[in-house]
DNA sequence: ATCCTTTGCGGTATCGTTACCGATAGGTAT
DNA sequence: ATACCTATCGGTAACGATACCGCAAAGGAT
């Protein structure tokens, strides 16, 4: 981008002839010709370390110091050692985009998620990180923020980086996935988690949603719990739906008939549960469980249940669904089901490295599903321990 | 690196002279003599659009494509439109590493904190994003889980990745600042936050732990409390002192005499929460105000306090550290110091923005410091709204 | 002693993009 | 008509690293 020297604004600049084989520029701005000065290859500032500075300080080539970094065959022992001596010496770091660019890998992939202050995400993202790093992959993290635009652009800028995979959970709002399903056709590996699409054969690691509220539901009725109500989300939720599905299958394992007033769905909201609890209140068989889709949920019915002197586990057992570090810390401290979010970015990553080390198409599609599991605390233990 | 057609190991190759100018290798495990193969870089899976797809496909040359690109002059407009539209029609994703390569910028930040997983770090993070992909920037996270080599290996990897810049935050056990000095030296733009190294002259972000100390214990005298005890975290960590001495402060302005026996140093574990409180509630005068620096032992202190039938805030107002989202959720509501992390990382990020674009070396830099803000909840609140 | 390996290293092309310089066709001023 | 611009495009050399091929010297076998 050529700059006026006087005015600064390259949006005035036009070309100007030619004067000793060097371009002249002329300024509207400024009525100002001038020609660009030479950058000076040689004196400008290079302040990273290549490998023909390794080089050249030693007097052999830039291929001979390539092979001794990269640990390859035809070098003598002498040079390597000398060469990894000065390496070390000169700090000298790798130049990633140049391998990246010859190699076309990076050794990079890119992370897209709803919202890295979610709780449940950083811990997907942790775990990502801890199997990514150890195999020696960097990671690149994007969020969405629950915004389908957003999401295609993550996409694109990382594709740009040349990432050599994706490991993505769709925001809430996506709802067409040409964005993806284009990369997956170019070849682009595709590791999908949590919120899936199912449109595409990839890899992909599920909650087991409906498992783990099966498991919340089973540990109420093993507390002696006969009417257990159930605090679910908005009906066209996946989650919600799976979670129901568990709930359900639960009381039919025990063979409980199943009250439709005991079902109460809403929107996670503290409106909600303030109100699905009154509701719950005034029925003339009142709940003696409450199995929570969301542990916000959860902790706000139990204020509410103190304010009216229930006693939580004694007259109301309360189960949530997702285990935050304040679960444990309340009083009574909260029964739930832990997601295990941390295994779930590890098994992403895995699924990636093994995608890339697999023996390429043969093998289908693998889908891994991460089981929840029944923390039990104060809310629901009758029989203390 | 050359592996065995046969047993596709490439430990056991050896050359083995030439035949019409190609290398010969035998495979000492197998007994195999071998050429190399040609790539044959034509037929090759190369599935990612380059200009120079483009250019071939409308028969001009990469350089125009690559001006219509990045939106030059000494183009016509006519190309141009068509270029862009091939373009877009061909899915062409620019290839930043060789962009990166030639025009030495990445466009990439690299971050470098403790642990995602902590509330803190993670809206840190996002407010790092927020403010680095408005200005076209994109991140790259690691973690150094408060570890010097991982952090030392964080920089390296990063640097290596020639991102633009590098927002840090010292792991906890970081004692001596090589690493980064090295870098500072080579001129890396480095912004420092929270966890900052004094020892270069750096853009830092910095909690006001002693302001938001301060505003908590004054707080807690505005409710009318006289005996405020301190809940603190052991000696040598840098935020317990600076809590601490807002603590001071705030006692002095009101004229009111430390007592010692009211101050208990800890490490902020729950074993150190129960043993303090017991502590205070034996005093002959016991106090009527806790500061907690720590949210995590106010709820614990909450907890304990019911258990005995010590009314909060009646009896004893609490007042935490740090803003959780389920402060908010718990009975009674916690008051606490809210650190704004999200504005620290806008912070980090808007020095970072300054420093690229800034004046250069001329000015020297900037200290920015984030107060603390006070939220004011039941478990202080004496005059109910 | 001759021929063939083996070893160790240098040279060059290449990855995809941009900067820089040249070149050409057409327009304008003299 | 001639000289000079101007607008628009092409060619080439980088950026830093690696793959591939070539070559010379040393070693080994017959």
């Amino acid at each position: 981008m050529v700059v006026c020297p006087k005015c600064d604004k390259s949006d005035f600049i036009q070309l100007a002839g030619f004067v000793r084989g060097r371009q002249r520029f002329y300024c509207k701005s400024c009525a100002y010709h001038f020609i660009t000065e030479h950058s000076d290859r040689k004196s400008r500032k290079k302040n990273q370390v290549t490998i023909i500075d390794i080089a050249e300080r030693l007097g052999v080539s830039a291929s001979t110091v390539s092979r001794a970094l990269s640990g390859k065959s035809d070098i003598s022992e002498v040079t390597r050692q000398e060469i990894l001596k000065t390496a070390r010496e000169m700090d000298y770091q790798p130049n990633l985009l140049a391998q990246g660019l010859i190699l076309s890998e990076t050794h990079t992939i890119g992370v897209i998620i709803p919202n890295i202050e979610r709780p449940f995400f950083a811990s997907v993202v942790s775990g990502i990180q801890q199997v990514a790093s150890e195999a020696g992959y960097r990671v690149m993290i994007c969020q969405s923020n629950e915004s389908h635009q957003t999401e295609v652009a993550n996409v694109q800028a990382l594709v740009a980086s040349r990432v050599d995979g994706l490991l993505i959970c769709h925001s809430i709002r996506t709802e067409t996935f040409d964005h993806i399903k284009l990369q997956h056709r170019k070849g682009i590996p595709i590791i999908h988690f949590d919120r899936v699409c199912n449109e595409i054969d990839t890899p992909k690691v599920l909650l087991d949603n409906e498992g783990g509220a099966f498991l919340a539901v089973e540990h109420l009725l093993n507390q002696g719990c006969k009417n257990i109500a159930c605090l679910a989300g908005p009906e066209n939720l996946i989650i919600s739906r799976e979670r129901e599905s568990g709930y359900l299958k639960a009381l039919q394992k025990y063979d409980i008939s199943v009250r439709s007033e005991l079902m109460i769905r809403g929107d996670f909201s503290t409106a909600h549960a303030s109100e699905g609890i009154e509701r719950l209140l005034s029925l003339p068989q009142k709940p003696d469980g409450i199995f929570c889709m969301h542990y916000k949920n959860a902790i706000e019915i139990m204020v509410k249940l103190k304010e009216r002197g229930i006693k939580v586990p004694e007259d109301i057992c309360i189960v949530g669904f997702g285990d935050e570090s304040l679960t444990a810390m309340i009083e009574p401290s909260l029964t739930t089901i832990h997601q295990n979010p941390y295994l779930v970015g590890q098994k992403a990553a895995s699924l990636f490295l093994e995608k890339m080390t697999g023996s390429e198409e043969s093998q289908t599609s693998k889908t891994v599903i991460v089981a929840g599991e029944l923390i039990v605390r104060n809310s629901s233990s009758r029989n203390k321990i």
